[in-house]
DNA sequence: CCCCCGTGATAATAGGTATTATCCTCTTGA
DNA sequence: TCAAGAGGATAATACCTATTATCACGGGGG
């Protein structure tokens, strides 16, 4: 009631004050010369002036109605944005979106009024507000690809974190396939002949990723490799089908089924990287930065954070100059760790 | 492939469609009925049906236009609201700002485009897009009361987190005063007689507050206290005074500072709490979650981060029914830890 | 003298929704 | 037969900005 009349400033009151119209305020603040539009320098210089003094700011609203531009990039999050008890994902993605897009002078606006449910954020809810925002981020592990193509046919612009296989989709995601296939190569040379694959569902791009480059690696060495899902199975399943199998390495896709399946072989008093060799196929956890040192690959998620705003912008601004490939994958780094070992003669069973 | 060409469904072609005016089907959309507002059952269901016919959803870009409000909550950071190496301050506040802006349906507007200068944003820059949001949430140790002050009379809604001694400014803050005595308490009961303090300059009010609670307990119980401020005199020196000076219990301010001391009192063989107690007057730092066990407080940041929110949804929707206080001060949590211990006989100098 | 054109600024309008005032029709009571 | 009123639906308008078409004015060339 109060606020809406009595606050904000537009550019109707910059007008009368400065003495002109609501249209001469819009062309000098969009500083437009185009053909027909002329606008002495002292006029120009008068509304500059009222703004100035009022602290006068668009409306995104208004704007956003008009098409027009708010820099303001959207963030949209599967999953709450900021860290809590059981999650911590997004934090290093977002410190790169950060000063990515304090250096192009973009303020950020987190979707945070879509709610979650079932613990999942959706795009399309009653009153979507992504057009609020001149572009968006999408960050996620599991996206709906059904969704992506939606929003793409809508005409909004976006860019996923994290390799799409979906048509006309930019993205910037990270090269899992060619860290596996180091990790596999090293334990082959460390002389492992059976080996026990912990994944999750292959329904991700990266967890397809992550096994076909494994699967291709190990095969081609001749390396016997059992598989199992994680989720689907159990985690005590999965280990107890690792010890009746024989493998000497485990490659574990998830880092927290890694820290659980660690816990079960040390409870079973098996010895880590002496009697079982473990990979993780993954970042290694933050929240587990006190527990084991394993053998891991890193993506660089900051950067992946800073490219996809750099990326969102050049698409929001159109090309000019040189210009950003829409789907960029970045490399990781190889961790050693200290869970990779050569194979035990001895059995642990 | 549909609403890309063609635009989206709007309200008139739904009316079009089902032969009513677009003032019906908002209505019908609206549900209204109040006075005045009759829609039969048999028009109302006729607009249903083509609305689920149809892909029609309203556009929150009219709807906030018409409402007044952008239901958007700013945020602004002091500094880089996401973790980097060096600072985590923010995301346990911004943790419960977000979750209570999702619980009221507000989009989070992170003001990045605010620019660092010395390490800090500045509120007012040459053009501060503050005014997008419709009220804003303000983080930071040292906010510039003078700024505020400012800010406050520009007729802008806001609310600090930390309490601020400036008239008319709401806030949700810390008691740090009683969490501040308690230990100071158990210092005495514990028998130390001589105290050292290294605190920070005493410009915040927090500083102030933690800084008059412990020099008020510990004199009204006779006991000495001597004082430095550890960016003022650096660290090494403060550690000299202390050792020098004979103090059998240590209080620090800044866990920071309370690590690297308790660092230097490791080099030099001091035994903690056995030669000294170390009493930190803050937050134990969460980077050093694989540290020492201090003994501290710790303040409910997330519930302070919700508390401004919902604080600030209040201020700009206007006051209707039980009001929260604007200006709030919330518990800290003693946390034991091993750092205090008894004073010991024999001396470690 | 009239036409044309350059200059400077404005009126009008679109964009989609919510709200209010207004209008039309039909029924009922006197 | 007419006034009153209820029921049903719509026109008009506001919200704020960006854009386009238009207008007023004065000077120079024909």
């Amino acid at each position: 009631m109060t606020s809406s009349q009595g606050g904000r400033v537009t550019q109707r009151k910059i007008a009368e004050l400065a003495g002109v119209s609501q249209a001469t305020v819009s062309l000098v603040l969009n500083g437009r010369t185009d053909n027909g539009v002329r606008i002495p320098e002292e006029t120009r210089k008068r509304v500059l002036d009222v703004i100035k003094a009022t602290t006068y700011v668009a409306d995104p609203v208004a704007r956003s109605l008009v098409g027009g531009m708010n820099n303001l990039v959207g963030v949209f999050t599967y999953e709450h944005a900021f860290p809590n008890e059981t999650s911590d994902f997004y934090t290093p993605l977002l410190t790169g979106v950060e000063s990515a897009a304090e250096a192009l002078g973009l303020d950020l606006l987190m979707f945070t009024s879509a709610p979650l449910v079932d613990g999942r954020r959706r795009i399309f809810h009653e009153n979507s507000r992504l057009r609020l925002a001149d572009g968006c981020i999408l960050l996620g592990r599991k996206m709906d690809n059904g969704e992506l193509a939606k929003l793409r046919d809508s005409g909004y612009k976006f860019v996923a974190i994290g390799r799409r296989d979906v048509e006309g989709i930019a993205y910037v995601g990270v090269d899992y396939g060619t860290p596996t296939r180091e990790l596999a190569r090293q334990a082959i040379e460390a002389g492992h002949s059976a080996a026990f694959y912990a994944r999750l569902s292959l329904a991700g791009e990266s967890s397809r990723d992550r096994h076909d480059a494994l699967t291709d690696e190990l095969a081609a060495a001749g390396i016997a490799l059992t598989q199992a899902e994680t989720t689907a199975v159990g985690l005590a399943e999965v280990w107890r089908r690792v010890r009746a199998g024989g493998a000497t390495i485990l490659f574990v896709e998830d880092p927290k089924d890694a820290e659980e399946l660690y816990a079960l072989a040390a409870a079973d008093g098996v010895a880590v990287p002496d009697d079982l060799s473990f990979v993780v196929l993954g970042e290694r956890d933050r929240k587990g930065g006190c527990g084991v040192d394993f053998t891991c690959f890193s993506a660089p998620r900051t950067e992946l954070g800073a490219r996809a705003v750099a990326l969102l912008d050049q698409i929001l601004k159109g090309v000019q100059g040189p210009t950003l490939s829409t789907r960029q994958l970045l490399e990781c780094t190889v961790l050693p760790g200290r869970t990779l070992g050569v194979p035990s003669v001895r059995s642990y069973r």
